[in-house]
DNA sequence: TGCAAGCTCTTTAAGTGTGACCATTGTCTT
DNA sequence: AAGACAATGGTCACACTTAAAGAGCTTGCA
């Protein structure tokens, strides 16, 4: 690895010359930034990031804790977090809190001492639960913080939401109005997760507003949920539409609607999460909840960058990213 | 953020002694050892990494380059990598080289200015066609470099391959000599890239060997690789058995042959390539080969940890992680 | 003509936080 | 009194940036 000092040496100047030239400076001759450019090229010389990270105490690195990278979701969210941090140049060290509190607090502890610069964090499933926030008041009075989608109301920083409630309360709406359903089962396997909560206050909202029951089948840890989804439609068949909240329990339920030979849309109608694969795997292709997880990084992205390079503290702010119903195969209308 | 020259002006005693007494030295008397160790919990002190990583010219921290993230056996890969890593106080940085040749030089020439102490890489789609190799080499004269799944043979540094020709090999010959079948289709979206060929070689031994004609479906870039599928099983009735090269088109694969009436297993087999969701999303559950995504992302991390963590440059290892067929609802036996 | 002032180019020095190494001080033993 | 030893301090290096100082030249004006 060459540094300036030895390019110093070789051309009988003094290292800051050598610095200067390279940052083509106004004070340093033509010729010399010749010589030195030259020279530097030929050795193929590259500043050290780690020296410049410690003069000038930026790190140009944004830590990413997430709680998974195997539910698809996540994945996305964190392509479009790379994608712009990227395009400005940043790096990103990504940290999997497996929906650990202890964990997650882990990873907080050790890149905020002058690893990162920010951090972007969807908080993990006990952290939720237990409530416990320590970690991130403390890294956020010298750090800033974005949170997006499992976002904690009472720790001050900016936010990225979906608009969970509004998303499924359409979304069960549409399917009361323009297809005229009545009997709407509620699929779900992340309610006791904020955005799960939100999703299912939209589902009631809807079914209460047109004076339906709500019914909801809670799947948390079932060894067999394609089972139980199966056993709950047998034994009330007048369902006549199914939502999911999650984006694996809608496919899984379209599987079982066939099995016991209703058809998909004219029976019943099915409206799931969107991921990556879920036009593939399902057939009719399902119709989702699209939740836009590259804008979600993206968005979150460019808000801590945003606060990373503006000198004055800037307030925190919440940006709310619109999920976007998407009809395919599995409802009537297009 | 708090560091050993404000501790020690707070205490009154030299930088040095600081440092010692906070790394329990023997050379410092127990009383400041721990007059320093207090202050330093009241005041939360965190010895500085980026300093650390000067003074040390080791930063704990791995470079991982991968194509996508939402490829779901990326994401697999990258969580046994960060498991491992975080096993042994390694922090990850990821760049995503979205099969660009370009995206992946630059990650590597930002990353290997002192960034990180190693990579570990899947190389890019466009890479491995077009075979340009120099940013490899140029990193690894200084760097360790491990390779996984996708791996260049001519680079010199560590890989970890999947044993692709095996697999499908025996899983074609299963087909062939526990279910008797006699038509086997192999449909394929990956056949450019060396696994891909891999896969099909295996195949294609295995049917020559019971003086079958293979039958390659080739979707790459298909609008609608679902339809391509299903023309193809109206047009070829006598399709018995359908083996999958990724992870996508079997369970696609398995949706055309429910509409055109056939029974799986009965008429028709399939095995497909296994991901996270592949049990959720398919009726009956899919059989496939379980690649061992998890397990590959923790051996290469841990070849290359071994490679960091040994003074004398140690030999290049390539490992195979066996894949593993596991038998489920579309095949007859378990 | 003399010399201060100004200009361009370069070097010196200080600083970032840490830690290895060596030096210094003081106390105690023999 | 000298050596042993414990405790602490000082210096330097890691690689880079940058403010300030300095060197060497030209220019302008009395």
């Amino acid at each position: 690895m060459v540094t300036l000092k030895e390019l110093a040496k070789l051309l009988n100047v003094s290292v800051s010359t050598v610095s200067k030239a390279l940052s083509d400076s106004s004070e340093i001759g033509e010729n010399t930034k010749r010589r030195v450019t030259e020279l530097a090229n030929e050795l193929n010389y590259k500043p050290n990031r780690i020296a410049q990270q410690l003069k000038s105490s930026k790190t140009k690195v944004v830590g990413v804790v997430v709680p998974s990278l195997m539910n698809p979701f996540f994945a996305e969210v964190v392509h479009g977090i790379e994608t712009t941090l990227g395009n400005h140049n940043y790096d990103m060290t990504v940290c999997i809190s497996n929906e650990s509190l202890e964990k997650e607090q882990r990873s907080f502890d050790l890149l905020s001492t002058g690893s990162v610069d920010g951090f972007i964090v969807a908080v993990a499933r006990e952290t939720q639960t237990k409530h416990d926030i320590k970690h991130f008041e403390s890294v956020s009075r010298t750090t800033p913080i974005v949170m997006f989608d499992r976002v904690l109301n009472d720790v001050a920083c900016s936010k990225v939401v979906v608009d969970d409630f509004e998303t499924v309360y359409q979304a069960t709406k549409y399917l009361i109005q323009e297809e005229s359903r009545k009997h709407l089962l509620l699929i779900s396997n992340i309610e006791e997760l904020s955005v799960g909560k939100q999703r299912i206050k939209g589902y009631t909202k809807a079914m209460e507003e047109a004076t339906f029951k709500p019914s909801v089948l809670k799947l948390d840890d079932e060894l067999s949920p394609d089972e139980v989804i199966l056993k709950y439609l047998k034994e009330n068949s007048n369902i006549d539409a199914i939502i999911s909240i999650d984006h694996i329990t809608g496919i899984m339920a379209l599987n079982m609607v066939k099995k016991i030979d209703k058809d998909v849309p004219n029976d019943i109608s099915i409206i799931g999460f969107d991921y990556v694969d879920s036009k593939f795997v399902s057939s009719p292709k399902i119709s989702v909840v699209n939740q836009k997880g590259f804008k979600i990084g993206q968005t979150s992205a460019e808000l801590l960058l945003d606060e990373l390079n503006s000198k004055n503290r800037v307030k925190h702010k919440t940006i709310m990213v619109k999920s976007q119903l998407s009809l395919n195969g599995t409802t009537q209308k297009k």
